[in-house]
DNA sequence: GTCACTGTATTAAGCGCTTAAGACAATAAT
DNA sequence: ATTATTGTCTTAAGCGCTTAATACAGTGAC
């Protein structure tokens, strides 16, 4: 998995958001097994105690379960899945439309906005 | 004008989005005096030190201007603040597209989550 | 000329995040 | 049975952000 860290954010927030996005959208399938903490950290760039708090933090959003000594794996739960990752969207758009707001645009800027992004990616 | 600051993130880069935002939108008009640092420090409810750094950050925007000792102003230059506006309104409808690529959205399903999201307004 | 207000600067303290290095118990693999 | 791997925990240090409390020079109003 590509993992995207910037300075302006703890750390942590930012793995967490990228793994809850990496399960909800199903790069990493229901069941399926994590790579370990001391993997992970080393994909990302960041020190194991990092990824651990995240991780322990993902755990709490009920997406992964831990076995002590197996690893950790995705959540069988589809349902729960899903339910997340329409969660994860509905809040980007509305950040997306309080920007907009806040920068003055109304509903149809806003729509037309993205309509022109997606025109020119 | 409002503010909003949440724990998550370094406060002074907060107030700087959304003094930019001020400026972009035309919450505060070209030209304008704006409150003075302890002023806007005591609106916001930070320290007029972290109120400070923003502003100072706020001015290599090239946004507003400072008299030394008379306050600070809003530019006179509308072009430069309409293509702030148009640029911020971008990236937040380019993070927006990311988010949900991230979440395994097609443009179209982007779109029409945020269709659904000024439904719900 | 005095006074209040402006942006700016300084020092100190506290806190959270991150890294580093290492340790532990439980378990799967051999 | 031994070995490697698992998640978890601990201690220490460093760094940036934030607050607090002042202080200063320049300027406009009176």
């Amino acid at each position: 998995m590509e993992w995207n860290i910037r300075a302006d954010r703890p750390v942590y927030l930012q793995l967490l958001e990228q793994l809850e996005a990496a399960v909800a959208s199903g790069a990493y399938a229901p069941g399926e097994r994590l790579p370990g903490v001391r993997e992970l950290a080393a994909q990302a760039g960041v020190n194991p105690n990092t990824m651990q708090r995240a991780l322990a933090e993902l755990e709490t959003r009920g997406l992964v379960r831990t076995q002590r000594t197996a690893g950790r794996t995705v959540t069988d739960d589809a349902q729960a899945i899903a339910s997340a990752r329409r969660a994860l969207a509905m809040r980007s758009a509305r950040e997306f439309l309080a920007a907009a707001h806040a920068l003055g645009l109304t509903n149809e800027e806003a729509a037309e906005l993205l309509a022109a992004a997606i025109r020119e990616e």
